[in-house]
RNA sequence: GCGCCCGUAGCUCAGCCGGAUAGAGCAACGGAUUUCUAAUCCGUAGGUCGGAGGUUCGAAUCCUCCCGGGCGCGCCA
């Protein structure tokens, strides 16, 4: 479906040629509403260009534009920006459409790729904790975005699974753990012996030794060690799912760092044949003399005592994504510290001759309210199904307040869904990679730029329906009889131009933002446009946009993985 | 030392491939409620965009330097 924007780009690029001029500047929704509601600089641009002056080739533009019904004859204002305005019956047509389509106006891209998105990533015999919870977030929103856009995503978690932390893990389970504890609380045990082995390992040299031997026995394929490692796997992989269903996320493969294990050795091979990497102070390691940024940061891929590290590891993931998944594009939602580790790996993707865009999509730290990296009072990692819990807590807090007659197995639904969409919500609202600064005060607010707004204004519009029975659409025509209207409906048409620009620079805040300016021109309507008790045609119109707006929100937050409650 | 990221209203942040008088939310102040859920709406006030130069008709945005904060830089992941 053509958005007002396409139209407007079409008519213009028909203008400039009609003027003998080429393609120039950028249609953008209008700066101030003052001006309209679209706007473009391209005079600007090609006075630049050319020497000419930009309100005289504006005049010549606008001179040759056919608005057709679309919008007013355009205006020329300023240095010498052209300004449109659209008409409330091209406005009305087009959010007809929008309402008769199931995908709300956006359209699938014209160039699907496959892309695969790693992200999550935790690591096994760990707890989940806040460090995990931007990169799961993200990487989930941009997966759903990217998929509503026709591109076949291949959601991957890389979990941490072949570490050196396993050689203290196995050591503790044989020497220190407690079965009982296990039974109740395999996680927590493990993490127990886990602990305490690494405690003692850095005391006594003996264990430290003990713990090497059993991660060289586990890498050897030592069945007893193995046998511990794939339990104490399975069990963290129980963790993590209780974590992703409360958070609903899904992942299509979860090829940890152990599935590419047997690859290292023939990946090292390679790149010392491909001449791509060469043996230096014993260890096999990668230059990247060519490229300034990394002539003085050298990567090593075998370690001097034979073992391989997570470099080895990523560079076999790129290669089973590109020549096994057959992926066009691999996106690595990792925080920002690991960005020169990126450079590396890619330089050597290219260097390998791959072709898929890789990208490594930062972000920055969660800190607490101190500013500082977010930790519990004890100085430990927040674990993210306590921050979850308390989320919930604190939404049914209030609930219980605000609609008490709910039923308790009703309240308890919507505290998950008005508390987990808070959280999601507060962390996707920011720019990625800007550091966040967590706050349960503000993400439940009862005011301002969070889901239990933009939840609400979704219960509102259902409240209406279930009042007026639920009826069917009569799809006539819109009436646009107050300001509020015709300004909700531009915004509800305006979903199919932000949806496709979240991928450009990988932001989900602009479509949060979206959402909550949304959700706001609605709540400015439902103030001044009574629906039910208006008279028709005015009802239907006003029903109409209600059931709009609820689909865009549900969709919207849907793409931003969170969920809408029927009441709250 | 080198490299990357950041510095915008009292607070939290948008805006950053140059564009019109720099925008939100919170907090503050003033209004609106016989409610289709006030978890709302309307309004007021609040800024040398860290600093100094430069490029440009035009700079929060691009370039250089400086100050301040964070992170990373060969055998952890």
């Amino acid at each position: 479906m053509e958005t007002f924007q396409s139209l407007l780009a079409k008519k213009l690029s028909d203008a400039l040629k009609a003027a003998d001029l080429p393609d120039a500047g950028e249609l953008t929704p209008a700066s101030d509403p003052r001006f309209g509601d679209y706007q473009i600089n391209a005079a600007l641009v090609l006075g630049k260009q050319r020497g000419e002056n930009p309100r005289v080739l504006a005049e010549k533009i606008v001179a040759h534009f056919d608005a057709g019904d679309l919008c007013e004859p355009p205006g020329v204002a300023g240095p010498g920006f052209i300004n449109f305005a659209l008409r409330p019956g091209a406005v009305g047509e087009k959010t007809m459409e929008v309402l008769r389509d199931e995908r709300l106006g956006v359209t699938e891209t014209e160039s699907p790729r496959r892309i695969v998105i790693d992200f999550g990533s935790p690591n096994a015999a760990k707890p989940m904790h806040v460090g995990h919870i931007r990169s799961t977030l993200l990487g989930d929103a941009l997966a759903r975005i990217a998929q509503f856009l026709g591109h076949e995503v291949i959601r991957d978690n890389h979990i941490g699974d072949w570490g050196t932390q396993f050689g203290m893990v196995i050591w503790g389970w044989k020497n220190l753990l407690d079965r009982q504890a296990l039974q109740r609380n395999p996680l927590a045990e493990i993490v127990r012996i886990y602990k305490e082995t690494n405690h003692r390992a850095s005391n006594e040299p003996g264990v430290r030794e003990a713990c090497r031997q059993e991660l060289i026995k586990l890498q050897a394929g030592d069945k007893e060690n193995l046998d511990i490692w794939n339990e104490c796997v399975a069990f963290s992989m129980q963790d993590f799912e209780r974590t992703y269903k409360v958070l609903d996320i899904h992942y299509d493969i979860q090829c940890g760092e152990s599935f590419y294990h047997d690859r290292l050795p023939g990946v090292v091979e390679r790149l010392l044949k491909g001449g791509i990497a060469e043996i230096s102070e014993g260890a096999v390691v990668v230059f990247f003399r060519d490229v300034p940024e990394l002539a003085d940061k050298p990567l090593i891929i075998r370690k001097r005592d034979g073992g391989f590290n997570y470099a080895t590891t990523d560079i076999a993931t790129i290669d089973y994504r590109v020549n096994d998944l057959k992926a066009d594009a691999i996106w690595y939602v990792v925080g920002a510290p690991q960005t020169l580790h990126f450079k590396q790996i890619f330089e050597i993707g290219r260097r390998e001759g791959y072709r898929a865009d890789l990208c490594h999509i930062v972000f920055g730290n969660v800190l607490g309210e101190d500013r500082k990296l977010m930790k519990t009072r004890s100085g430990e990692n927040v674990p993210l199904r306590e921050l979850l819990e308390e989320a919930c807590r604190r939404a049914r807090k209030i609930i219980d307040e605000k609609n008490p007659d709910l039923g308790e197995d009703e309240k308890n639904d919507i505290a998950a869904t008005i508390g987990i969409g808070a959280v999601k919500y507060a962390d996707l609202l920011q720019y990625r990679t800007t550091d966040y600064i967590f706050s349960w005060d503000k993400m439940l607010s009862l005011h301002g730029n969070t889901a239990p707004y933009l939840q609400n204004a979704y219960v509102r519009i259902r409240s209406i329906f279930r009042k007026a029975g639920n009826p069917p659409l009569k799809i006539g025509r819109l009436i646009f009889a107050d300001a509020a209207e015709i300004n909700l409906a531009k915004r509800l048409c305006q979903f199919a131009e932000i949806v496709p620009q979240v991928l450009n620079g990988f932001r989900p805040n602009i479509l949060a933002n979206y959402l909550f300016e949304l959700a706001n021109s609605f709540h400015t309507f439902y103030e001044a446009c009574p629906v039910l008790k208006s008279e028709e045609p005015a009802r239907s119109s006003r029903l109409a946009l209600c059931d709009l707006t609820a689909r865009v929100l549900q969709r919207g937050l849907d793409l931003l993985g969170i969920k809408v409650p029927e009441r709250m």
